[in-house]
DNA sequence: CGAACTTATTGAACATTGTTCAATTTTTCA
DNA sequence: TGAAAAATTGAACAATGTTCAATAAGTTCG
């Protein structure tokens, strides 16, 4: 069985040379102004092997896409282990944002863009796993601050919706640029000063 | 004069016949999926009519983002009449998120597409007024609140900034379907819920 | 070893896009 | 009326995602 094994392995590290350079691609010229050729030069293949790998564009994007929530969910389960859960709150914006502002693309792809979502739709996946759980980090978050005495009277789910909201608007806004040129004081600090208002405002008993 | 005159006004009738079939088509099948021949057809001109009115189809995306933003400015101007300005805070937040719900492609087109900033970027305007005195309208209403003795100690800028980044996060969140199967109990009023809770954070002295 | 069979790879070809521009039609006005 | 100006056309172009018959490479077994 050995030919069989190294067989699919060489398939399976072909798919993501694939990946890696539509990623690379992406991160450098953008996701739209990268042809499937210029994919297939990268890795110096030629364009119709890539469809023995990936159904459509779309598939690489949305294969990106999980990629990206995996090391996401990562990053962010890592913070469960602060105990304080305010403290953990902060810490979760914090990081939201430093991945967003790090990997704008990933970022864009993962949470803007249409692509992958279409393709999920049409593959008839009717949950969206990585989102749900990285979504119930937050949940159970602002949970065990309701339960220390915060949020109260407030319901956990549309108020963790809204946190999420917050953090997620302020990064889109800068990355789609709707926030240049539009007179703000300070357009490289704006959503860590905001996210320093919103917790103020968030963290009051 | 009345030729020169007249022509003039056909000029601008057709540019804004060529606007109008743009914008139905895009609701109707979405901006990607609406090609210039479709807008040719559906005002029975050939294609290359359409690029003697726009220099291309970013530059209609673009006409159609100032026009939203003008109806969106002219909605929010309204509620200045609000007096009290913690209640106008709140009609601002329900207003916002029922244009973005109610013409969910324009709100596409103006918060989140590229298009449009591409062209604006390409233009080499280097303010967008439109997003500025939006943004202006909701700078002033949190003044105002600080004034009343709302956000003690608080920066006002960024946290107008936080503010509006929570509006738009959810209605974005909701329109780039990165809320749905993800297990959240009620996806049709989410933001509205998510509003009330965001208006609890806020509304406290 | 080598022939039959399986798998992997290729790149020319296709349909569809946005865009251009020389040719054609329509309008203007002295 | 007829020549100049303006408006409109649609075939043609380059670029894109995608397909698929043809080719090459690899595998199996007598």
């Amino acid at each position: 069985m050995s030919t069989t094994q190294r067989k699919a392995k060489e398939k399976e590290e072909l798919k993501e040379l694939i990946l890696q350079a539509a990623k690379n691609l992406f991160v450098e010229k953008g996701v739209e102004h990268t042809t499937m050729r210029n994919i297939a030069d990268a890795i110096q293949y030629s364009v119709g092997t890539i469809y023995v790998y990936y159904k459509d564009k779309n598939a690489i994007l949305y294969d990106l896409h999980s990629k990206g929530f995996q090391e996401f969910n990562n990053v962010m389960k890592v913070l469960m282990a602060v105990s304080d859960p305010m403290e953990r709150l902060k810490a979760l914006g914090r990081t939201y944002i430093k991945f967003a502002t790090e990997h704008t693309d990933m970022y864009d792809l993962m949470f803007n863009m249409k692509a992958p979502i279409e393709f999920l739709c049409n593959a008839e996946l009717d949950i969206w796993h990585q989102g749900k759980s990285t979504f119930n980090l937050l949940r159970t978050t602002v949970q065990e601050c309701k339960d220390q005495g915060y949020f109260q009277h407030q319901d956990v789910e549309p108020l963790s919706f809204a946190i999420w909201g917050c953090v997620h608007g302020m990064c889109s806004l800068v990355i789609r640029q709707r926030v240049h040129n539009i007179g703000v004081s300070s357009p490289e600090t704006i959503i860590e000063d905001g996210l320093e208002e919103f917790n103020r405002l968030v963290d009051r008993k």
